[in-house]
DNA sequence: AAGAGGCCCTGATAGC
DNA sequence: TGCTATCAGGGCCTCT
C-alpha cells in the first residue's frame, strides 16, 4: 500500500494526535507479522511518552521518552487507524471507543492513551514492529538503504556513478531501496513518465540530462503526493479515515489502453510486467 | 557482484 | 452460486 507520500501522511496524523501522550495500554493480537512482534513490545511501549512521530523512507519511527524507538513498516496492507474515545451521550454510553470506520478484522495491535486509541491493521501482515535501543541502532538499521529523493546526497554525482555499467532497466533501480528509498511501483512509474524515460531502458544508457530528470521528478512526484494526502487505490486511508486524491493525478498509473494525458502527444498507456511488477508507460512519449 | 525469481499473506475481482 | 486464477502500494532471501 503505502509509498513515502502516504507513510508521510500517516506520521504527520499520528504526531499530531499522540504526540506527549503516554500509552497506558498495548494490546497485541497477533504477533506474526513479517517479522515476530517481539514478546517484550508491550513492556517496551508501556507508560511511555511519545516524544513525537519520525519518519525515514517507508518507515515510520515512534521516539519514546526514554529515547528508543519503535519502529513501524505498514508493508504492501497496513494502515493506522485513530479512534477517540467516545463522548457520553444520552444515546449511547456503552462503547469505551467508537469509529465508524474500524476495520473488523486483522487489528493487530492496539495502543491506549487517555482520550484515544491507535489501531494497527494488516490483512497481508507484510508490516513489522522493531524495538530499536538508541540513536546508534536506528542509524544501523538504515545504513543498507539509499538516501530520500529529497536528500542533497541524491545527486548527478551520486546516480551516474550508480548506475553507470548497470544492465537492469531503469524502473527496478527507482524501486530499489539501496538506491533510493521511499518510491515504489506507483510513484516509480509517475516519475518515468514525467522524465519522458521508457521502464524498459537499461540504466547504463540513461544520459545526464536524464538523470537530471530522474531527480527532480522523483521530488516533484513525491512532494505532489503528500500535498494530495497520498493516494488512495484500494484501501489507503489517513489515520482519520480520510482519502488522499493523488490517485486523480496520475498520468499512467492503472490508466491501460487510455491517451496519454501529454498534450500533444497522441500516445496511448501501456501495461506491462517489468522485475514482476505492473508497469505502465506511454508507447510514444516515453524513450 | 549483479540480476532473476520466489516467497511471505489475505482479499478483491474476473472468468468460467 | 461457487469454484479457480490472477493480481495488489514491499522487502527479503536464495540461486546462478
Amino acid at each position: 500500500m503505502p509509498e513515502l507520500p502516504e507513510v508521510e501522511i500517516v506520521r504527520q496524523s499520528l504526531n499530531k494526535n499522540i504526540k506527549n501522550q503516554r500509552i497506558k495500554k498495548i494490546i497485541i493480537r497477533n504477533r506474526n507479522l513479517r517479522f515476530k512482534v517481539p514478546v517484550t513490545l508491550s513492556k517496551f511501549l508501556k507508560n511511555k511518552t511519545i516524544k513525537g512521530v519520525n519518519r525515514f523512507s517507508k518507515y515510520l519511527i515512534i521516539v519514546l521518552s526514554d529515547n528508543r524507538y519503535c519502529l513501524i513498516h505498514l508493508g504492501m496492507s497496513g494502515t493506522i487507524h485513530i479512534i477517540n474515545k467516545k463522548k457520553k451521550s444520552k444515546f449511547s454510553n456503552t462503547s469505551f471507543y467508537h469509529s465508524p470506520i474500524l476495520p473488523k478484522k486483522h487489528n493487530h495491535i492496539e495502543f491506549f492513551f487517555n482520550k484515544l486509541k491507535v489501531i494497527y491493521n494488516d490483512p497481508r501482515r507484510f508490516g513489522f514492529f522493531q524495538q530499536i535501543e538508541d540513536k546508534n541502532d536506528l542509524k544501523n538499521r538504515f545504513s543498507h538503504l539509499g538516501p530520500e529523493p529529497f536528500d542533497k546526497r541524491f545527486n548527478i554525482k551520486y546516480v551516474s556513478q550508480f548506475l553507470k555499467n548497470k544492465k537492469k532497466n531503469i524502473k527496478s533501480f527507482l524501486l530499489d531501496q539501496k538506491f533510493v528509498s521511499g518510491i515504489g511501483n506507483i510513484y516509480a512509474n509517475e516519475i518515468l513518465f514525467l522524465s519522458k524515460i521508457n521502464p524498459n531502458k537499461k540504466a547504463k544508457h540513461l544520459n545526464v540530462s536524464q538523470y537530471h530528470l530522474l531527480i527532480q521528478n522523483s521530488k516533484k512526484v513525491l512532494k505532489n503526493a503528500i500535498k494530495k494526502g497520498g493516494s488512495s487505490i484500494k484501501d489507503f486511508k489517513n489515520v482519520d479515515g480520510k482519502e488522499g486524491n493523488f490517485q486523480d493525478n496520475f498520468y499512467v498509473y492503472l490508466r491501460e489502453n487510455l491517451k496519454c494525458k501529454k498534450t500533444s502527444c497522441r500516445g496511448k498507456i501501456k501495461k506491462k510486467v517489468i522485475s514482476n511488477r505492473s508497469t505502465f508507460f506511454c508507447n510514444l512519449c516515453q524513450k
